[in-house]
DNA sequence: TTACATGCAAACTGTTTGCAAATAT
DNA sequence: ATATTTGCAAACAGTTTGCATGTAA
């Protein structure tokens, strides 16, 4: 972990926000580890465990921060919780219903073509998939 | 309307719902046009201006219990506000940013394959494509 | 030294719920 | 008659914000 931590200082910086105690750490919870999905709560969670004790105020602050600098990207599963996925390259998820996470499907897996012309003055910004799956049996 | 009116009834009690005043006027604010998408906020703004006094609890009720009986779908779009549709069948979304609302992809234009094997013990119970846009020029 | 970040608690938004009064069957 | 539905207001969850204190540059 030392070792990617002058990394993450950097990857802040190049963000245009202070490396900071708090951010480092979460910084190092969320890229340490390969692709992840995480909720604040979740987050703050860990951060406490990992003897970090942010509030949760300044967990969800981050994360926008994050996500508004390009390093995370908001995923939209249901009304209620709020997702952030630290990998940011164009991908598509599988949800499965209760709560049991989000799981990656690489671009390169799948293919998706025919869509109709797009409205006038509009251009595609992304494509969120969401396969949702339920537990059979 | 008053053609109509009947045939919701109809549609309510096979849906095990007592068609009260008030999910009459609702059902009918839903269904009588083509396909729709609403907030529950918006749907009871229609409501009101239909002089029709609903609560928005009312509201937020009648909609969970419409999309529980298969009425509507509820489309994830962003964490804040749930959006229901009208058009329960298979099909994706065009989400225009800054509040324009939805517009409907069928299926029959698109296609989506090459998905990677589901996890264990799942099926898919359905697939959500919401395609983002952003305005241009 | 100065602008930015943090923590706390209070504010806020969208949604749900408890309970008495109203209504459908 | 009886079980369901409504409306209101209060409760709630997740998220954001204001302000005094702390900290990076």
């Amino acid at each position: 972990m030392k070792i990617s931590e002058a990394g993450i200082a950097e990857k802040l910086r190049a963000a245009g926000l202070r490396p900071t105690r708090q951010r480092l750490a979460l910084a190092e919870i969320l890229f340490a580890a390969g692709d992840r999905h995480v909720s604040a709560e979740a987050l703050h969670g860990e951060a406490l465990a990992a003897r970090v004790p942010v509030s949760l105020a300044t967990v969800y602050n981050a994360l926008n921060q994050f996500t508004a600098a390009g390093l995370l990207r908001e995923v939209a599963i249901e009304g209620d919780r709020s997702y952030f996925d630290t990998n940011t390259s164009n991908h598509f998820h599988y949800f499965i219903e209760g709560g049991e996470g989000l799981r990656d499907i690489g671009t390169e897996d799948i293919e998706l073509k025919g869509l109709p012309p797009l409205p006038d003055g509009t251009a595609i910004d992304r494509i969120d998939v969401i396969v949702r799956l339920r537990k059979s049996a």
